[in-house]
DNA sequence: ACATAAAATGAACATTGTTCAAGATATAAA
DNA sequence: TTTATATCTTGAACAATGTTCATTTTATGT
């Protein structure tokens, strides 16, 4: 019982649950070191034995998020055959995340990336993850494209997504109903489909 | 010379110069106050003069930087007649700004926005006026539309490429070359452009 | 049981935005 | 012009924060 190791992950996981627990009810604003290590009941210098520093805990999280996000579209994607309907239920769970899990969701993107620490490998391959969700069913539309086309092409309709699904939740725009979004992104989808049809057909 | 509305405008004016100067080169993350009044030749205090606080001058600022925006577009839109070409132009302008004007630019959504304190009026009428320039192409493109069907729209097109140009230009984001995101930008709004065409034709 | 290496502790530090009592200054009356 | 008053300006002090590090505690191997 209570191996140095084991006492690591465990002072790991409990700090990563508390400051998980902080991030959901208060957003990443509110997070605080001294908050997170209380919560986990350990010193404030704990925090800095079991990561480099707090930035580092929440790229922890974030990364879980990004799984988390991931499960969800593939649980949503089963039981729909076509695929028209396939990208309309990606981009409706992606919606639905964001606002089910909004403050979580938005600790994804508020996190600032300062040049000096790069953002690590596993980070970008959990988000490569997420597009090859979406070049899946592109591939289908898109048959001639090559796989850099298409994750190029999976890069652009996940960033037009995120980009509605954000200003749409962010109180600085101009907001509008929440069921004259959920038809705004559906019909939005069915106009990008379009054009692939339109395209395929020249 | 000199009374007292006068200097406090002078005050303001150099408080906001020397503000927009430091977010320019350093960014929003790198803006201290101490900076901004030393760079202003005034005490930290005056600072709270002539602002409430820290987020209004960046307000203020954000304001302008949307103002510019718009002049930008302004500016892109003339000598383009044709429809289809105004809307490329305006998101290639897009684009063009946030990478010319980078820091600034983030500046615009960098900003926390907290629940207490509203975004002001002037700066959601400012956003509102951005969004007329898409309005104006997208009446002919989509004549049965309502004038409130047209902001909606306007406002969805303009998140997706917003979207566009965020994650391109975020380091934690799997990038790609310039060109490759001129090229994939101006397809992704061609594919639109052939959607609406569709939905029109049916 | 003991020695040693590792980890946990929390007081102290540096850096912030913000406040406020004290001093400086513009304005208007005499 | 002089003077009284209202206003503005000042910067030291404050509170909140992430991070460090000498000290104490704890686990491991002999």
């Amino acid at each position: 019982m209570a191996s140095r190791s084991e006492k690591k992950d465990s002072l790991k996981k409990r700090l990563i649950e508390a400051a998980t627990s902080r991030i959901v009810s208060g957003g990443l604003e509110g997070l605080r070191a001294r908050d997170i290590t209380n919560d986990a009941g350990c010193a404030l210098g704990a925090l800095y034995t079991a990561f480099p520093d707090l930035e580092a805990l929440i790229v922890e999280i974030n990364g879980q998020t990004l799984r988390d996000i991931d499960q969800s579209m593939q649980l949503a994607l089963e039981n729909v055959s076509d695929i028209a309907g396939q990208m309309q239920v990606l981009a409706a769970t992606y919606l639905a995340y964001a606002r089910t899990h909004e403050k979580r969701w938005r600790a994804l993107f508020e996190l600032k990336v300062i040049d000096s620490k790069p953002v690590p490998d596993w980070y970008m391959a959990d988000q490569a993850l997420l597009l090859m969700r979406i070049v899946g069913p592109l591939r289908h539309l898109q048959p001639e494209f090559s796989e850099e086309q298409l994750m190029i092409r999976a890069r652009t309709l996940f960033a037009a997504v995120h980009g509605i699904v954000t200003i749409s939740l962010d109180r600085r725009f101009v907001g509008i109903k929440a069921e004259t979004l959920d038809a705004e992104l559906q019909r939005f989808i069915g106009l990008l489909l379009d054009g692939l049809k339109f395209e395929g057909a020249k």
